[in-house]
DNA sequence: AAATATTCATATATCAGATATTTTAATGTT
DNA sequence: AACATTAAAATATCTGATATATGAATATTT
């Protein structure tokens, strides 16, 4: 009915301001803020509170604060991970079952196989038979990371050509990933995700889409049997070192033992 | 190769450390942190640089800061609204067309129909009753918000049971709402979209998951290809006034006017 | 002339400490 | 018992000084 007469945090009113003034186009990706001191005088308000906004905003992913003569603070496009972290961290309490992560990939991904069977490229082609490779070779080494399993099904869903589904793979892998384990991988589950891969490819090469569906379908259902295995007996739950700590150069793909 | 040496701001390294210790479960939602002067102290930084930390740890949904004696940061569960959000800057700078939207719901939501044709409860079955009724009110009066119809689609996720289908749905439906819209319906859309919710409410009481499902997926067609009509032609993009603006007490679901 | 080093201007980053405000609980008053 | 007052603890905000980072202009060297 009414408003709330709360007096907000001046940081917040100044986050709304900005935030509102990007959504409303008239800030634009790249566009830089005056300085701190002039932003400050413009919203009257001191440094450290005009700070806390910009804190704010900068964890949101909105803008970008670089120092220096010519910095200043840049209003930037929010990027995949960005929004990928915060699902992740949502996704962190909720702490879903395997199943419910299984139950929404199999409603997508297989339907994304049959179409990339359809679609593929001769690049996309190449790129899987890169990927199939460079996966072989690691099977060989022993040391299998997930990085290139989130890069096959990463590119399965690039095919698609549909942002939000990309978003929606992308950050359940991700979630998968760091959430429910880090589990030794035992080599016969490395392999049967390389074989199930294989098979999912070969139904790209050769156009057929409902092979494609059925192998993706297959792959999914027994990945969810392995975790089921592997994590519902007791739940490691999870042991955070790098994934979701460090900054962009480290990404959490790079190094963390794989799933799948 | 290498790391970035780059010296990171002080308050990013202390968001990491106390985001660190939530996902390594150290800190639960719930607990509470030492006072500001007290954590400056502990990291050893001025109570200013902690400050922006703590701005930085709401923004992400991480925390949340009361004033007063017995106030201060208490951890907290990180919500479907503060991941909803983070995901609908994402969707802001993607601005994805109609069809992308369409496609990843029909990949979930006809599904999610004929699971409730299923497992809809008596209770379930009341409330859409209600739903439907209220509606019906609103078209007569001539104020069709979209509130009802938002809540038609998250009920339906909800007897999925998984956290992760509705967060899905629930961020497309608020996106789609706040993004492209803000059109003047015209009311025989809104008839046509209380149409499609009998029908499929129908289905439900039944339990015909299979017309459940069909009826699910016409709507969703029927519903994109108005919207294309509205929007594509001259994609008047958005008006932000309120939808993602304000704070908890007028929530985006509140006041803008219908679509579907 | 080109490469390198230095200086300078301008931002952000950080600190220290004072003051204001909010909120709850304890205390007093009627 | 109901209500008002006070005190204490916490965040909120402001001010102004200092440190650091960065790019561009300038000077120096080769």
């Amino acid at each position: 009915m009414f408003k709330s007469a709360k007096t907000h945090r001046l940081s917040h009113n100044i986050v709304k301001q900005i935030r509102n003034a990007i959504l409303a186009g008239d800030l634009k990706p790249g566009d830089r803020l005056p300085s701190e001191k002039e932003l400050a005088i413009s919203f009257n308000v001191s440094k450290a509170s005009l700070r806390e906004a910009i804190r704010s905003l900068e964890a949101l992913g909105l803008v970008e604060v670089l120092q220096g003569v010519s910095g200043g603070v840049f209003i930037r496009e929010v990027d995949l991970e960005t929004a990928r972290n915060s699902l992740f961290n949502y996704i962190f309490f909720q702490n879903p079952a395997i199943h419910e992560f299984t139950q929404l990939r199999l409603l997508i991904e297989p339907q994304m196989a049959a179409l990339a069977a359809i679609h593929s490229t001769d690049e996309d082609l190449a790129f899987f038979n890169e990927n199939l490779e460079q996966t072989s070779r690691e099977l060989d080494s022993g040391e299998f990371y997930y990085k290139l399993d989130s890069e096959f099904h990463h590119r399965i869903a690039t095919i698609s050509n549909n942002r939000l589904i990309i978003f929606v793979i992308d950050s359940l892998k991700n979630a998968i990933v760091n959430l429910k384990l880090q589990l030794e991988l035992d080599s016969r589950f490395s392999i049967s995700v390389f074989d199930s891969h294989q098979r999912i490819v070969d139904a790209f090469r050769k156009k057929d889409a409902e092979t494609a569906l059925e192998e993706m379908r297959n792959h999914i259902i027994s990945v969810d049997k392995e975790l089921v295995a592997y994590c519902d007996a007791d739940s490691p739950f999870i042991s955070v070192s790098d994934p979701v700590d460090d900054e962009k150069e480290s990404s959490p793909e790079k190094d963390t033992a794989a799933v799948r």
